[in-house]
DNA sequence: TTTAAAACATGATATTTGTCAGGTTTTGAG
DNA sequence: CTCAAAACCTGACAAATATCATGTTTTAAA
């Protein structure tokens, strides 16, 4: 079992403001996992209790809509934290997180971390920092549901995720993403994402092959986000 | 000049968690303002510093998109703060806030609170309980907006508004939104605002008189609002 | 009180998006 | 390898929504 004082993944996300102590403490309580694609990491209404630190692969975060629709609201990627609400409140997970990818992940129990939560104010100040950024990315992401059409929101999505997520060797997306859930991303029906693909493939602004995605031509779908 | 230690509306928010001695020096800084309808509080891009606590009226908050149109994310009411987030990091908001009804709020600078989300542990242990919830909130906003139509939006924007908003004496909400500005927490066409109003109102869910809304059958928007 | 601007309203029409139906291709378990 | 299930794709059509045009009513400033 590797050590967390040893890991350089929490270089990447709040674990980093923790002292050399806390770590040691920490370490010797986590598990690692691994998650294979299309496994659950937890479901809407279970109760976390502690947080994951992804270690590499990806996982989507959705929440299902009262039109029965699974709405992904995060994809969430090595070096990301998972769950940190369960820290703060004691309800249930609003979200449902599913592997997209094959993971590595570490889980450390919420009763272990959370004195450090109370005790070391730069792990809450990190922690109350990336709320704030969460919350000021969520309002971009209200506004361009709200607002973008849904094309504007594909080509935006992809440039995302061209941007965010790692390069196969060939240079696709390194996500797992079936049309299903690029449906479920931007908010739409699984055939008009299809579709769209289709007429940003035919404009040569992305190529497909199989489930591979390369973005191509970043300055026009660039243009098509802002609506031009 | 009245004092933020014998204030009651600090019960609603997070300055409930501060020290008797904390809340006094507070007081002595911070500055009380009359604001009239339609005037602003701040502007996007502006850097705020400080926090609004809000002693009466609404004001909307809002973001314009790429596409040249306002999008109104939060309606703040009595007892809410406003920017908080300006504590956290340095950034400039990303936001707008408009006087929605005339209001009166209390500014308290940065400089003198931060001290105190510095050294007391339970104000900020609450500032991240507020937005751990706003967080979770957002979430809801950003799957209705994926995935329910215009019409179901309008039925869950009319029972929220007459849920966390006052009433006036004859039972019509007393918040000051012209139709526009309902189209634009929904995120659609004034037009389509306007239209799906007098629906409502023909089936007798709503009363308009002007631009008063009375909510009248909230079964049956209830019902809509979840695509039945 | 007057009056120009803003807000409200409605019809006609275009565009976007969803739904249904029918196929083909890919995937992964056995 | 085989083959059923899942994913993918496309067309036709329906529904939702935006846009444009135009007129009325309300509002608030002079």
């Amino acid at each position: 079992m590797s050590k967390c004082e040893q890991c350089i993944i929490r270089q990447f996300n709040s674990l980093k403001a923790l002292t050399k102590d806390e770590l040691v403490r920490i370490s010797a309580c986590k598990t690692s996992k691994t998650i294979k694609k299309g496994e659950v990491l937890f479901e809407e209404g279970e109760h976390i209790n502690g947080v994951f630190c992804i270690k590499d692969g990806v996982c989507k975060v959705s929440k299902m809509s009262e039109n029965g629709r699974d709405q992904i609201i995060h994809l969430i990627k090595k070096g990301d934290l998972l769950g940190e609400r369960s820290l703060i409140n004691d309800e249930a997970s609003n979200l449902k997180a599913v592997a997209v990818n094959d993971m590595e992940v570490c889980f450390i129990p919420k009763e272990e971390i959370v004195r450090d939560l109370e005790k070391n104010p730069n792990f809450t100040m990190d922690i109350l920092k990336n709320m704030a950024s969460s919350l000021k990315e969520a309002d971009n992401v209200i506004v361009d549901m709200a607002q973008k059409t849904v094309k504007q929101r594909l080509a935006a999505t992809l440039l995302y995720l061209n941007d965010k997520f790692p390069k196969r060797e060939n240079g696709s997306i390194d996500v797992h993403l079936t049309r299903e859930d690029v449906a479920n991303i931007i908010g739409t029906a699984t055939e008009s994402a299809i579709r769209l693909l289709a007429e940003f493939k035919k404009k040569e602004f992305i190529k497909l092959k199989g489930k591979e995605i390369f973005v191509i031509d970043t300055t026009n779908l660039k243009q098509i986000a802002q609506g031009l």
